[in-house]
RNA sequence: GGCGUGGUGGCAGAGUGGUCUAAUGCGCGGGAUUGCAAAUCCUGUUACCGUCGGUUCGAAUCCGACCCACGCCUCCA
């Protein structure tokens, strides 16, 4: 079975192989970074992620280039507002984001280039546009894309027409003295409100247009034509059909093969909004005690195509699941007397059919467009034939659980006891002798008081065992 | 208005012509265990698949209409 997946450009399944046979070029659209990213935003990246390791762990070789945007409207505006620094504001939120990166589990990128360091790359597209005759400046200094100068315009969203179709366009003809409402901005003209953010070029001080620091990073560092382009469902128009144009106008060759797209997260059935207060960050969740991981773990129970409902509930039910594929995990490695590999091991060869045991079929799902809630399902189902007879647990089903396992990312709790204080210790102490004195009002009082500073006591043959209340 | 996606049990979420009275997880019921719990284990939990028609020997799955929800339509993943 092949890898494949939804490609938005095709609008069909395709397969997901290298062009030039030995890697493949993966770019995502990473983030702006003048907040911290909302779990919204963290379930593209986390998709991203997911598709990277089902490639990887099926035998392709992957170059995983994602951008972090540093310069724009909201990064300047912001961090004015702030009286700081462009660099010293986008340099703490880049942080802020690697750090919840971090805690996701997601794979670092093998490049992750940052717009103002290519503003170099971005004026030199510019004006080969400019030379073709496909770009122009309009009178407030800002350099615009023709739309008309690219037929093929519209292509991936199925847009056409727009400026007839707006609204807004209606409205507020030339403000910027575009020659068409559709036409838009490569290079932004300097504002007085820009304060110091602004860049030398040959169309006088300003900055690069947003669209077009995707195009100039992605083909320096895949090329001009490369295999997978991904983000969220709402980059595809504008952001997508311009880098199309903008990138295929200028170097003549065509842009990403593939391209596929995640559908928005919703919270509690409606769509997050600011107003509503439902745009959780990983902080937030983590305040409300909930663990990354079972963050992760929620932000790809849903297939990537269909919106995904986000709610506190499934939260906690995700934390039962991820302690049940744990002690599944011990359970099938001691039967096999398997250590598994780590993923980078995993990925130095491809998985036929046969080697991953009975969990096959799951990766199998992984395979079929990232099908992860059937993945999950057949993991289970599995999961449950060996917790009823664990001797039937091989070498291959060893390995099959270990790279399902890497393929969604997961990582498992850790089964051994935390470390505990002194305090608590007495407490639980004192209350194994007041059981086995039988002094059950005393030995609940003390329960109840370790629950109260957040331990939970669990009794086991001859003893006890504490945890923290999560 | 234009383009697009989706409506499956208490919740989440697979399933795209027959083995579907529909995977899986959570929840819930019963039992074991426990001083009582928790955790764990066993066991049960019969959704007719938005509505109405149509095609077909046969549809959750195909077609049509309608209802509803959601997304994109200039910088929001």
């Amino acid at each position: 079975m092949k890898f494949e997946i939804y490609d938005t450009l095709s609008r069909r399944l395709q397969p997901v192989e290298p062009a030039n046979g030995k890697e493949l070029g993966f770019y995502c659209c990473g983030p702006t970074v003048y907040s911290s990213a909302h779990i919204g935003n963290f379930r593209t990246f986390v998709v991203q992620d997911v598709f990277r390791r089902v490639a990887e762990l099926s035998g392709v070789r992957v170059k995983h280039v994602r951008n972090i945007t540093n310069v724009d409207d909201k990064t300047i505006r912001v961090s004015m507002e702030q009286g700081k620094s462009l660099g010293e504001f986008t340099s703490f939120w880049t942080e802020k984001f690697h750090r919840d990166c971090e805690a996701l589990n997601l794979l670092i990128p093998t490049v992750e280039p940052g717009a103002v360091e290519h503003i170099a790359e971005q004026i030199s597209m510019i004006e080969t546009l400019m030379e073709k005759g496909i770009a122009y400046q309009a009178k407030d200094g800002s350099v615009f894309f023709r739309i008309e100068a690219f037929p093929e315009y519209g292509r991936l969203s199925g847009v056409k027409d727009r400026e007839l179709t707006t609204e807004t366009t209606a409205q507020a003809d030339d403000e910027y003295g575009r020659d068409s409402m559709a036409d838009f901005a490569l290079w932004k003209a300097g504002k007085p409100e820009d304060g110091d953010n602004v860049w030398e070029s040959p169309w006088g001080p300003g900055r690069p247009g947003w669209h077009l620091e995707c195009s100039a990073m992605s083909i320096k560092y895949l090329g001009p034509s490369f295999d997978v382009h991904s983000g969220g469902i709402d980059l595809a128009f504008p952001h997508h059909e311009n880098e199309i144009a903008q990138s295929e106008a200028c170097t003549g060759q065509s842009f990403s093969r593939l391209w596929f797209h995640v559908v928005h997260l919703m919270v509690d059935g409606k769509k997050m909004s600011k107003s509503l207060g439902n745009m959780y960050t990983l902080a937030d969740l983590q305040e409300k005690g909930f663990h990354p991981e079972e963050v992760r773990y929620g932000l790809i129970a849903g297939h990537y195509r269909k919106h995904l409902n986000f709610t506190l509930g499934a939260l906690e039910a995700h934390r039962s699941n991820l302690q049940r594929l744990a002690r599944l995990s011990d359970l099938v490695n001691a039967r096999a007397n398997f250590t598994p590999p780590s993923y980078r091991e995993l990925t130095k060869s491809s998985r036929e059919e046969g080697e991953l045991g009975r969990f096959y079929p799951a990766f199998v799902a992984l395979l079929d467009n990232l099908n992860v809630p059937k993945a999950l399902g057949e993991l289970f189902r599995v999961a449950g034939d060996i917790e009823k007879h664990p001797d039937t647990v091989t070498q291959e089903d060893a390995l099959g659980l270990a790279v399902v396992i890497e393929a969604l990312g997961i990582k498992l709790p850790t089964l051994e006891a935390a470390d505990i204080p002194e305090e608590i210790k007495a407490l639980a102490e004192t209350r194994l002798q007041a059981r086995a004195d039988k002094n059950w009002a005393e030995s609940d009082r003390l329960r109840d008081e370790l629950t109260q500073r957040g331990w939970a006591i669990k009794d086991v043959a001859g003893g006890y065992e504490v945890e923290p209340l999560s």
